[in-house]
RNA sequence: GCGGUCGUGGCGGAAUUGGUAGACGCACUAGCUUGAGGUGCUAGCGGGGCAACCCGUGGAGGUUCGAGUCCUCUCGACCGCACCA
């Protein structure tokens, strides 16, 4: 297409586009070698489950990751950008017991299918690096690293309590269970015991804790959801002595951890978790109290009442004894708040100092002592009553406590407790006590990766030998009845111990799919080893992932679960660094109008028809012309019907407009109003642009570089290097919505300059224009490369301007000869002066007292000061 | 309850990090084109006032020559965690 036919044609995105992803293809420009000499760049966006269709959220999210990608590759970098599939999971059984297909089936149609779709958008992925974690030859890597974390300590498998989803039919990790409801199928979750494989991530909890320090391009809230998350607390395990007297077993103390060692003195009661060891053992002499337990177990399982759930307890007549007064009893009871798993599932309650202890007492009128004063009040009139005090002040009633700080006063128990002994032991030690849990992997379900475990009932847990990986998903499956379909295989999980040759069992269950996506990152630097998930020089190359962009709905589950696995595979030798993503990026999400008929039915935008604007703004049923109420903005859902299908809009506008229209406008951390009106300015905005660069194509200009310039001609170069600088600045910092409004200001600018020529340009203003045209083309590549590639041939290059370097920016342009700098009299801008670019802040003063409108405000009154910002303000203080 | 983020025109948002508030886009208004129906161009677009000017970044104080930006209090919206001793 020659340039003069340009002007007057719509530029035809869809051609155009399919038309350039074939060239780029046919070329392998996107291709990514190992041992590139360059500096390397590691792009990532989350991986995508193969649900069969993209969504707005995708192409937001890997427009982003593909404007970085193909930025840095202008920039000289050699940059891995490549792309997989989160592929096992509850969907695809789903979809096998909802339309008899069977998962793998379904899973590989969806995969196609969206790797068509992904590739329309014109992404610069390195194809050649697909995976799918469904793919035997990813999993059988993710077995073989389960063993090698068995061997090195880091997988146990032990009885323990576990979220049951009862729809699911399958365990959850405790990240999987929001508000009480499985995170998928949204039923009330259960406690089952079971056995279950587990990662000790908690051997880590303290060094993920502390590197969270060293992860300076996350954003503060993910880094801080973690570490709540992981939940460290500082306190002291004590040992109390118990009245032998009153105790069911032969018991002679009881643990607790406390985090308020200094509140000792304001003790009331004990209370057990009814899971405790010793209050199962009262129970066993005590119907009342067993009957207690088992009704507060069955409020543990709807998690969802613990919310309003009143304190309960039990007296059990056990007394314990005061630590620092043998005389001082303490009654022990069971109480409904008190949980096995933290700690040591016990505790001593100080009614004033904490809410729970304080409605627990006050419940069952155990009173309370206050033990910290607040700051300047008199201790005599300091009553508790339904508010405990929980901030810091001075030591009361606490004997030898009495008047030091909280600090020192927990300082002072832990040392005095230490040096006492019981036993051998000392009474008391510190402990660091974390929330974290570790990581359960049990799923009870077909389309996951196998655990690779034989269980013999001579040799008891066996580890399936090197040589049976992988161990494969058998295909002839059933989902007639719910439940683990592996379970119910007729021969599958029949094999011969590998130990002792006799008849032994596979594992059925399969690994959480979280597993899988915690080491995707590596596997893409290398993804053909067949050897190894990857090999400890690939993984040196590429890692870590310099850029990961993806949704805040992974803060803790995957980021978290992907630290550990990083460390995990740095003890086993594959990789040598702890932290896989050294920038992350959590993207907003798209949301959209809802709409909804009469009869309450949510209605798709597509088949809305909307009309006026503002406050007359009506919508009908374009098809009937039912009217239809505008209901609130939202995410996108498939529930409420108000997605658009990225599809439809790139084959109506393009890519390029798609892509361009998700970057603009919002900042990218937060959720972009997708409207009908916006993508239409987008390509109102594509098709501006392929008119003005046909226009500037259509100049003549000097092949060589003039020796001068217009005044007129340089306001174009300006105009060109100024947008260069902001746009590169701003792609550095992920701040899209800027970068597209710079290359509107600068198009706008060269709008303007093409407008205002009369008959031919001389030499200098050509150059310019030309000059303007490249770099204006270039700097929209990375947003929208198609357009960019039809620009970049129309004007006249031969090159792609996917390989092209970034243009490099002309210091010079970007400061002015002059300055123009506003002139405020007492805080209040009243003039403006213009002064030479090194101007003395002694001439800025004297140019500016010269002005007309700073005599007038001096008249009849005196001069305070004058304050010169240099190249930013002047203030005149009358 | 605890922790966090954010409040700027009709709307999405800019503001060189304490220095001309409202860049850029959307919507709207007027005019000119185009011509039949998602086109292009020009101008306008925070509020008040004829004007000089005055007011204006949720609200109230404060620091400063100067505050959207910093501090205190307060109101509102959103997000995360939630019996973790």
């Amino acid at each position: 297409m020659t340039a003069d036919s340009n002007k007057n044609e719509r530029y035809n995105g869809r051609e155009a586009e399919i038309r350039w992803q074939k060239t780029w293809a046919e070329r392998g420009i996107f291709a990514t070698k190992n041992d590139d000499p360059r500096p390397k760049y590691y792009v990532l966006e989350m991986f995508p489950y193969p649900s069969g269709r993209i969504h707005m959220g995708h192409v937001r999210n890997y427009t982003m990751g593909d404007v970085v990608a193909r930025y840095k590759r202008a920039m000289g970098n050699a940059v891995l950008h490549p792309m997989g599939w989160d592929a096992f999971g509850m969907p695809a059984e789903n979809a096998a017991i909802d339309r008899k297909v069977h998962p793998k089936a379904w899973t590989y149609d969806n995969i196609a299918a969206m790797k068509k779709q992904l590739q329309s958008m014109g992404l610069s992925l390195d194809w050649a690096r697909e995976i799918a974690t469904c793919d035997p030859a990813y999993y059988k890597h993710q077995q073989k690293m389960f063993l090698d974390f068995l061997k090195a300590g880091l997988v146990e498998r032990k009885q323990s309590k576990v979220n049951w989803d009862p729809v699911d039919q399958t365990v959850l990790a405790n990240e999987q269970v929001i508000d009480g409801r499985g995170w998928r199928s949204g039923a009330e979750v259960e406690q089952r015991e079971l056995t279950q494989w587990f990662f000790k991530i908690s051997d880590y909890s303290e060094d993920l804790l502390e590197a969270l320090d060293t992860l300076g391009r996350w954003p503060d809230k993910v880094r801080l959801m973690q570490k709540n998350w992981i939940g460290r607390s500082e306190g002291l395990l004590i040992r109390f002595m118990l009245d032998p007297a009153t105790t069911p077993n032969k018991d002679t103390e009881l643990e607790i951890f406390t985090t308020r060692p200094d509140t000792l003195f304001g003790a009331k009661f004990m209370a057990l978790s009814p899971d405790h060891p010793l209050a199962q053992a009262a129970a066993a002499k005590n119907p009342k109290l067993a009957a207690f337990i088992a009704e507060c177990k069955k409020m543990g399982t709807a998690q969802a009442e613990i919310d309003t759930a009143e304190k309960l307890g039990f007296d059990t007549g056990i007394k314990a004894t005061h630590p620092f007064d043998p005389s001082w009893r303490l009654p022990v009871y069971v109480a409904n708040f008190i949980l096995m798993d933290y700690g040591t599932g016990a505790i001593f309650g100080c009614p004033a100092h904490d809410q729970r202890d304080l409605e627990f007492a006050n419940k069952y009128g155990l009173g309370n002592t206050p033990v910290v004063c607040p700051p300047g009040q008199d201790p005599k009139t300091l009553v508790i009553t339904n508010v405990p005090y929980l901030e810091d002040g001075t030591m009361i009633n606490s004997r030898f406590l009495d008047g030091m700080t909280i600090e020192r006063a927990k300082e002072e128990v832990a040392k005095r407790l230490e040096r006492e002994t019981r036993g051998n032991r000392p009474v008391a030690q510190r402990q660091v006590n974390y929330r974290l849990r570790d990581w359960g992997i049990s799923r009870q379900r077909y389309w996951g990766c196998p655990i690779p475990i034989i269980h013999c009932d001579k040799c008891g847990v066996v580890p399936v030998p090197e040589k049976g990986l992988p161990v494969t998903l058998p295909e002839d499956v059933s989902f007639d009845k719910p439940g683990n379909p592996l379970d119910r295989h007729p021969t599958w999980k029949n094999v011969n111990c590998p130990t002792c040759s006799g008849p032994a069992r596979r594992e059925t269950d399969t690994m959480d799919t979280f597993v899988d996506s915690s080491w995707y990152f590596a596997r893409f630097t290398d993804p053909w080893n067949d050897k190894a998930p990857t090999t400890p020089k690939a993984a040196d190359e590429w890692l870590p992932v310099d850029q990961y962009i993806g949704g805040i709905e992974h803060a803790i589950l995957h980021l978290l679960y992907s630290r550990f696995f990083t460390r995990a595979m740095r003890k086993c030798g594959m990789v040598g660094l702890d932290e896989p993503f050294a920038g992350l990026f959590t993207q907003g999400m798209v949301v959209h109008e809802t709409y909804r008929a009469k009869s309450g039915d949510w209605i798709e935008p597509a088949d809305v028809k909307i009309e006026g604007t503002g406050s007359s703004r009506r919508a009908t049923l374009a098809s009937t012309g039912e009217p239809v109420e505008i209901g609130s903005i939202e995410k996108m859902s498939k529930s409420k019907r108000n997605t658009v299908d990225p599809d439809e809009i790139i084959s109506a506008y393009g890519a390029d407009t798609a892509r361009w229209f998700v970057l603009s406008d919002s900042p990218p951390e937060r959720d972009v109003i997708w409207t009908e009106e916006g993508v239409q300015g987008s390509w109102r905005f594509v098709q501006r642009l392929w008119r003005l660069v046909g226009e500037i194509a259509d100049i003549k200009a000097p092949s060589a570089r003039p020796a001068n310039f217009s005044d007129e001609a340089m306001k174009i170069r300006k105009a060109a290097h100024r947008a260069l600088a902001r746009v590169s600045d701003d792609v550095d910092k992920l701040r899209f919505n800027r970068c597209v409004a710079h290359i509107y200001e600068l198009a706008n600018a060269l709008g303007d300059a093409i407008g205002g020529i009369e008959k031919v340009p001389g030499e200098g203003l050509a150059w310019a224009l030309r000059e303007a045209g490249d770099i204006l083309v270039r700097l929209f590549h990375p947003m929208m490369p198609h357009l960019a590639e039809e620009c970049w041939a129309a004007l006249g290059h031969e090159t792609l301007v996917a390989t092209e370097a970034w243009p490099q920016v002309e210091p010079d342009l970007l400061v002015e000869g002059t300055i123009t700098l506003p002139v405020q009299i007492n805080g209040k801008k009243r003039a403006e002066v213009t002064v030479g670019r090194d101007a003395t802040i002694a001439e800025i003063e004297a140019a500016v007292l010269a002005l007309d409108e700073v005599k007038k405000a001096l008249e009849g009154k005196s001069l305070k000061k004058v304050i010169v910002v240099p190249q930013r303000i002047v203030n005149v203080v009358v």
